[in-house]
DNA sequence: GGCTACTCATATGC
DNA sequence: CGCATATGAGTAGC
C-alpha cells in the first residue's frame, strides 16, 4: 500500500485526527521522502488563479471565498474531528441491534428489558445423544462438556491478561489441515487452453493438494519468482489476481450472455492454484492486512485469511489453551451492516448471533448455542481479540457492499434477546481495542461530508476547480499554516497544440443506442480488441497499450457504456496539504479497484520544441515505464490459460505525448508517486485518432479506502542504465517495501 | 489414524 | 425475491 505521506504520529495527536488510514501501519515507519513537487508559495500571495472551463475566472469570488474561509477556520490545525463527535462510549444497545427486536426500542444505554446473560441461560438438557443424527444441535451440551472433535488443533498460550496481540501469537503443533476435495464445477465460460475441459458442462478443475497449506507459517504462496516475501505485498498481489480473474471472467459471461457470480469463479481459480495467503487460522491480526482496508467480495476477505468462511459472519477455530480443553474460540466476524443507522458508534457493536431466521419465515427457531455462537461465548470468557469486518451498504453507491476491516475487538457482554419474529437471538457486544489506528469512523466521517461538505474542516477553499470538475474539489490543510499550493490555473481539458479537428479522427461504430458486449461487430469491440474494455459498471477490465471509447463518430448513444473517461470523474476529490511532500490528492469515496479516477490534465507540450527547461518541469507527465506493479495489473488471464496482456519492462514502448500542468492543470498535478502506488495510467482515445498523443487516464489499481492517498508510479527513465543520472531523477522515500529509490 | 464422501449450516451476490 | 452456491464443521465409513 501506498504510504500516504501525511502523516508523521507524534505524542501530542489527536487519534482522531483526520489523517490517512494507512499511516499507523506498524510494519513501515513513517515517510521521510521530500520531493519538491509543489512550488513554494510565499503565505502572503494569492495562491492560485482560479479557472473555469470557458477560461480564466478574474478570481474575486474565489479570492474572497478563500480568505472567509481562512478566517472562519483558523482552527489550529489537527484539530478538526472532534467536532464530528464520534468514538464516543455510547452503548449500541436497543432498536438499532436488532432489526426484529422491536422490544427494546426504548431501553437507552442499557440492557435490554428482555436480556439476559447467556451464562444465566440454562440450557436444555441434552437429547439422549446415543443415536443423535448429524442435525442433532449441541444446543443442549453443557458448555464445559463440549469438546469438538476438530483436528485443526492450535496451541495458545494461555495468557489473556494482556492485551498485546503477541499472546495470541499461533503455534500449529498439530494441523493437518485436511482439505476438502471436491471438483470446482465452473460452468458457463469458456477457456483457451490451460485447465479447460469440456466447455459444454463446464470446468472441472481440482484443488490442490495442499498437504502443506496448513503446515509451517504464514507464506507459502508464490505467484512467480518476483513475488515479495512482504505479507503486505501478497496480500496485495493476491487481491489484484483475484480482481483480474474476476473482472476478466465477468467480461467473458458477459459477452455469452451466461454465468454470473464471477467472484465465485474467480476464487475458485485462486483456490485451485493455492493462490491465497495467509492459509490457516488465527487470532489477531493478519499479516498483509491494515485497518482501513476494503473489500467489494466476502470471497476477499476468504482469499487473505480474513474470515475464511464465503458466506457465514462468524469465523472461529478450535484451539488449546494450555493444558485445558480444547476450546472454540471466534476469531474474526463480518458485522453485515443492514441495521446501520445513523449511530455514531464507531468503537462499539452489537452482533447478533447466528441462526434462527430461516428463509420464508418458516421453521423459525431459537439461536442455539453453536457453532460460530457458542464461539463468541467461549471468546467473552477467554477474553480473546476478534476481528471486525463492518459491512457497510452505500444507499447511493450502485455497487452492493462494502466490507472495511476494522481491526480488533473484544467481546464485553452477552445476552439473549427476545426478536419480534418471537424467537430467541444471542446478542454479543463488542468493543474496540484502545489504540488501533481508526477504521471505519474514517469511513463514517467522510460520508459525513459527502452528505455535507460544510462538515470538513480545516477547509482552504471548498472547490479548487470553481465548478470545472463534476464534483468540487476541496482544499484542505490538517497539518501547517500553508494557504495552498503553488499559482497555477485550473482547467478540465487538455490543451492539444492543434485543434482536434485536424488531428486523424478516430474511426467509430455503427451500434445502435449501446455497444453491447454480446455483439462482436461493434467495431470499437474490435478496437479494443474483440471485447469491450469497461464493465457493465464501468471499471476497467484489462490494461492495455491503448483504449478506445465510442466517441463523437459512432452511432451510439452516450449511455454506451464504451463511453467512461470521457464523461470526466465522478469522486469527492480533496487536495490536501501531505506531512512532507507538498500537496497530495486523495478521495472521500471508496474507490474500486478498476474504477476510473481522473485524467491527466495539462499543456500537451511539443516534442521538437521540448527543452531542457521543459525537463526540469516537476509536472512533466511522460509515458515513462512503470514498475512491475502497475504492469502487472492484468495478471488473471494466464491462469486462464490466456494470452498474457501484460507489458514488461523490455517491451515498453514510451509515447511521444509530454504533458505539462506546470502552469495550468487539474487534480491530478497533485497525484504524488509511490513504488507501491494505487493508481496507474492508461491512454485512452475518445475524441481523435493520434495514436500518439493520447488522453492519459488513471484508474485505481486496488481498492482505495477513503481518505488514502491516490499515488501512482512515475516510472523509471533509463531504467537500464542509470536513472539517478537522469535530470529528473529525484530521491524517493516513499517508504514502501519495494522502494526503487529514486524516480523521475 | 488417515483418508474420502457425505450432510448440514450459513447468507451472499446477482 | 429467488436461486445457486463456497466454505468449513461435523459425521460415517473404509
Amino acid at each position: 500500500m501506498s504510504r500516504p505521506s501525511s502523516f508523521v504520529p507524534t505524542p501530542d495527536q489527536d487519534v482522531l485526527d483526520i489523517k490517512p488510514l494507512r499511516t499507523l501501519s506498524p510494519m513501515f515507519p513513517a515517510p521521510l521522502g521530500v520531493n519538491t513537487f509543489n512550488q513554494p508559495s510565499s503565505p502572503g500571495t494569492p495562491p492560485m488563479v482560479f479557472v473555469t472551463t470557458a477560461g480564466q475566472f478574474p478570481g474575486l469570488r474565489s479570492f474572497s471565498a478563500f480568505g472567509a474561509q481562512d478566517a472562519a477556520g483558523g482552527r489550529p490545525a489537527s484539530s478538526n474531528a472532534q467536532a464530528t463527535g464520534f468514538g464516543g462510549q455510547s452503548a449500541v444497545y436497543g432498536g438499532k441491534t436488532a432489526a426484529n427486536g422491536t422490544s427494546n426500542a426504548g431501553a437507552s444505554a442499557d440492557v435490554p428489558i428482555d436480556a439476559t446473560p447467556i451464562s444465566v441461560c440454562k440450557p436444555t438438557p441434552p437429547p439422549t445423544n446415543a443415536g443423535a443424527s448429524a442435525g442433532t444441535p449441541i444446543y443442549a451440551t453443557p458448555l464445559a462438556a463440549y469438546k469438538p472433535k476438530t483436528p485443526n488443533v492450535i496451541q495458545l498460550d494461555d495468557d489473556d491478561d494482556d492485551n498485546d496481540d503477541d499472546d495470541y501469537a499461533v503455534n500449529q503443533t498439530s494441523a493437518s489441515g485436511r482439505a476438502i476435495k471436491r471438483p470446482y464445477r465452473l460452468s458457463g465460460y469458456r477457456t483457451s487452453g490451460g485447465l479447460g475441459s469440456d466447455s459444454n458442462s463446464g470446468v472441472k478443475i481440482k484443488r490442490h493438494k495442499s498437504s502443506n497449506r496448513m503446515a509451517g507459517t504464514d507464506h507459502e504462496f508464490t505467484l512467480e519468482p518476483h513475488s515479495s516475501s512482504d505479507p503486505r505485498e501478497v496480500v496485495e498481489e493476491v487481491l489484484m489476481t483475484f480482481e483480474a480473474l474476476r473482472r476478466r471472467h465477468l467480461q467473458l459471461d458477459e459477452a455469452q450472455e451466461t454465468g454470473k457470480r464471477a467472484d465465485l469463479k474467480a476464487s475458485a481459480i485462486m483456490n485451485a492454484k493455492n493462490l491465497r495467503a495467509n492459509a490457516g487460522r488465527r487470532i489477531g491480526g493478519v499479516p498483509g492486512v491494515e485497518i482501513g482496508d476494503i473489500f467489494y467480495f466476502r470471497m476477499e476477505l476468504s482469499i487473505i485469511g480474513l474470515h475464511a468462511p464465503s458466506m457465514a459472519g462468524i469465523d472461529y477455530m478450535t484451539a488449546t489453551f494450555g493444558d485445558r480443553d480444547d476450546d472454540s474460540v471466534a476469531i474474526c466476524i463480518v458485522a453485515a451492516g443492514v441495521y446501520e443507522n445513523d449511530d455514531d458508534a464507531t468503537d462499539t457493536l452489537v452482533y447478533s448471533g447466528s441462526g434462527g431466521n430461516n428463509r420464508n419465515n418458516e421453521d423459525m427457531h431459537d439461536q442455539k448455542l453453536e457453532r460460530g455462537n457458542l464461539a463468541l461465548e467461549r471468546s467473552l470468557s477467554r477474553k480473546n481479540v476478534i476481528r471486525v469486518v463492518r459491512g457497510y451498504k452505500d444507499p447511493g453507491c450502485l455497487a452492493g457492499k462494502i466490507y472495511m476491516y476494522d481491526g480488533l475487538y473484544k467481546i464485553h457482554e452477552s445476552w439473549k434477546e427476545r426478536t419480534r419474529a418471537g424467537i430467541n437471538c444471542f446478542k454479543y457486544k463488542l468493543v474496540r481495542e484502545p489504540g488501533q489506528p481508526e477504521g471505519f469512523a474514517i469511513w463514517k466521517m467522510s460520508r459525513k461530508w459527502v452528505a455535507n461538505p460544510d462538515t470538513r474542516g480545516n477547509v482552504l477553499h471548498p472547490d479548487l476547480s470553481s465548478g470545472a470538475e463534476y464534483l468540487p474539489v476541496c482544499l484542505v490543510n490538517d497539518v501547517n499554516s500553508e494557504k495552498g499550493p503553488g499559482l497555477f490555473t485550473y482547467i478540465s481539458e487538455v490543451k492539444y497544440l492543434k485543434p482536434l479537428s485536424s488531428l486523424k479522427p478516430l474511426q467509430g461504430c455503427r451500434c445502435v443506442s449501446a455497444c453491447l458486449p454480446t455483439d462482436s461487430t461493434c467495431g470499437c469491440s474490435q478496437c479494443n480488441g474483440g471485447n469491450l474494455p469497461y464493465s457493465s459498471t464501468g471499471l476497467l477490465v484489462c490494461r492495455k497499450p491503448m483504449i478506445y471509447e465510442c466517441g463523437e463518430s459512432c452511432l451510439c448513444s452516450v449511455n454506451c457504456r464504451n463511453r467512461v473517461t470521457q464523461k470526466g470523474a465522478k469522486i469527492h476529490f480533496e487536495v490536501f496539504r501531505t506531512e512532507n511532500r507538498g500537496w497530495g490528492l486523495r478521495s472521500w469515496d471508496p474507490i474500486r479497484a478498476g474504477s476510473f479516477i481522473c485524467e491527466y490534465v495539462g499543456e500537451v507540450i511539443d516534442d521538437e520544441k521540448f527543452s531542457l527547461d521543459d525537463s526540469k518541469d516537476d509536472y512533466l507527465f511522460q509515458t515513462v515505464c512503470p514498475g512491475r506493479k502497475t504492469l502487472k495489473w492484468n495478471y488473471g488471464p494466464e491462469l486462464i490459460g490466456e494470452q498474457s496482456a501484460n507489458v514488461s519492462p523490455d517491451t515498453f514502448e514510451p509515447l511521444p505525448i509530454k504533458i505539462s500542468a506546470k502552469k495550468m492543470g487539474n487534480i491530478s498535478r497533485f497525484m504524488n508517486h509511490s513504488c507501491a502506488p494505487n493508481a496507474f495510467w492508461q491512454p485512452v482515445q475518445f475524441d481523435h485518432g493520434d495514436d500518439g498523443h493520447p488522453h492519459i487516464m488513471f484508474f485505481a489499481l486496488k481498492h482505495i479506502p477513503p481518505m488514502t492517498e491516490l499515488t501512482y508510479d512515475y516510472g523509471e527513465i533509463g531504467a537500464d542504465s542509470s536513472g539517478i543520472g537522469s535530470p529528473r531523477a529525484k530521491s524517493c522515500l516513499c517508504g514502501s517495501s519495494n522502494c526503487r529509490g529514486y524516480f523521475c
